[in-house]
RNA sequence: GCGGCCGUCGUCUAGCCUGGAAGGACGCUGGCCUUCCGAGCCAGCGGUCCCGGGUUCAAAUCCCGGCGGCCGCACCA
């Protein structure tokens, strides 16, 4: 792919990630040591601050709009709820090593390939290896035999207290949400449809994480778990508000998105519910609050070959960058997998009672990648403008909210000017520079998404004004001292 | 995990082929100057040349191994 979009593509996502390094969004975990696994980042001061806004910006569009319930679990759990997830069966790759070159197959897809048998990935390793035998399939690449057949579970394991039991770090974090289930809904006086969520981190030991932010081995997730009863999915209110709203909807057998209302997704048979439909329309809605502009967003519907082992029916959010469509939510209809797995695995009794109707609930979840949708963000908002990096985040999505400034470095500009930053900087994230000309320091805040810096000039000090400086068009306000807040309150506002 | 390319101050990079004092630009810090968009001047800061081993009088440079990055394949529960 040398191609010029080529060329522009891995430029766009260099220059993220440069912006990144250099003005401390993120940066490689344990990176001063040579052995610094791949897959792990940390956030730096801007990358929090932006993390935290973004997460601010969901529990108001989702967790609070709809009346969610919030939780943060343990991210260790024992091996019981992951042997009742699945995980442990079905979060595995068959593999196989070659006996001379060491190389590392995946044993279903090569039988698949060889021989054109389609192999389940659970199928028994034992069944593997006779198929393999049978058919004489050999290490494609030396031609050796094939030896060390063995399944690779991408969770980490963990050792707890002195005998180290085993544990796992979750691999999502919603199993939190179907173990505590139960409890929520006694102690929080619940009723079907109930929402809970959970912002946290989730661990998947990824066997090439690449692209930053966008494959990492401990993550972020947001995850939305909603609890319904399958036989009401559509006697469901509130998906009237959102039933002329387009989505912007690709089923499987089209190539490109739709643009229908959800009425419309709902008349035609595309979406299954009005339920999904307005959790769909929830969901692409946040994105376009988060700056994401529509034509970049697509609800694409996975054929079943695509599907998690747990999935129904599955939509991804997935947004358009220059790396090419990234999946940013998985929407899954896991139907009664999680707690009717629980509740045959544990004992305990998952079934609630819906009016007089006595159900085990089905679950529909939003499965938002954190970390991913912070790429898309940065990416979306970089812009440039005479040759300067301008990084035009939605007001209340930027890490610093107002730089104040005085217009040169000199008394007594400075001290108002800290005396009007000392003010602020309660309400608001705010930073105070003098350092460089107000033209460099203008550049410098722009880098960063700042969409607003207060400047103290000699006129400050005789009238109490000052000057509000805009980021995305260099044009000027001048207002009183006393109306900075309250300017700035209302410029941050959501929308 | 395989294959190709690659790894030098915070960032970008010169130097590597042909072994011989790690240099520049931007940035950052302090000062002077400066009343609105990367100004100027002065003085500074900043590098385990990815890591380990080998060859050599001498290694950023050559060789081997590892780690990491990008791209392609595979994978993405």
């Amino acid at each position: 792919m040398e191609s010029e979009a080529g060329e522009a593509v891995s430029r766009r996502f260099d220059d993220v990630i440069r912006l990144a390094l250099e003005r401390g969004f993120f940066m490689p975990a344990s990176e001063i040591y040579g052995d610094a696994p791949a897959g792990f980042w940390d956030y730096g001061p801007l990358g929090v601050a932006l993390r935290r806004k973004f997460i601010e910006l969901w529990r108001r569009e989702l967790v609070k709009r709809d009346g969610m319930l919030e939780i943060d679990g343990a991210q260790i759990l024992s091996k019981s709820v992951f042997k009742a997830s699945g995980h442990l069966e079905s979060f595995v790759d068959p593999i196989a090593r070659c006996s001379r070159c060491k190389a590392i197959y995946r044993v279903d897809k090569l039988i698949e390939e060889k021989t054109g048998i389609h192999v389940p990935e659970r199928l028994d390793l034992g069944e593997m290896r006779r198929i393999v035998k049978e058919r004489g399939i050999r290490c494609p690449s030396c031609g050796a035999k094939l030896a060390d057949f063995a399944h690779f579970n991408m969770m980490f394991r963990v050792g707890v207290g002195a005998a180290g039991s085993d544990a796992y770090l979750r691999p999502e974090t919603c199993q939190n949400i179907f173990v505590d289930f139960m409890r929520i809904y006694k102690t929080m006086r619940g009723k079907l449809p109930l929402a809970i969520a959970q912002f946290g981190k989730s661990f998947r030991n990824e066997i090439s994480p690449r692209q930053g932010l966008l494959r990492m081995r401990e993550f972020y997730q947001a995850e939305i778990e909603v609890f319904f009863n399958p036989n009401r999915a559509n006697e469901f209110p509130k998906a009237e508000a959102v039933m002329d709203y387009a989505l912007r909807l690709q089923p499987v057998g089209e190539d490109k998105p739709l643009e229908v209302s959800c009425r419309e997704a709902l008349d035609r048979g595309l979406v299954s519910s009005k339920l999904i439909a307005y959790y769909l329309a929830l969901i692409q809605q946040f994105y376009e609050k988060a700056g994401i502009p529509r034509n970049r967003i697509r609800l694409r519907e996975l054929d079943p070959d695509e599907k998690a082992f747990y999935a129904v029916e599955a939509w991804d959010l997935e947004v358009e960058t220059s790396l090419g469509w990234i999946e940013l939510v998985a929407c899954n209809n896991r139907g009664d997998h999680d707690l009717g797995g629980h509740q045959k695995a544990s004992g305990h009794e998952m079934e609630v009672l819906d009016g007089s109707e006595r159900v085990l609930p089905h679950v529909f979840e939003l499965s938002m990648g954190v970390d991913r949708s912070i790429y898309c963000i940065l990416e979306s908002s970089l812009a440039t403008s005479n040759g300067k990096t301008v990084l035009k985040l939605p007001p209340y999505l930027a890490p610093i909210d107002v730089a104040v400034l005085p217009l040169i470095s000199k008394e007594p500009l400075t001290s108002k000017a800290r005396e009007i930053y000392d003010a602020l900087k309660l309400e608001f994230d705010a930073v105070y520079d003098e350092s460089g000309s107000i033209g460099r320091r203008y550049v410098r805040y722009d880098e960063v998404g700042v969409p607003v810096c207060v400047t103290v000039d000699h006129q400050s000090l005789e009238d109490d004004s000052v000057t509000v400086r805009f980021r995305d068009t260099a044009h000027q306000l001048r207002i009183d001292l006393d109306e900075v807040a309250g300017f700035i309150r209302g410029y941050l506002a959501y929308p």
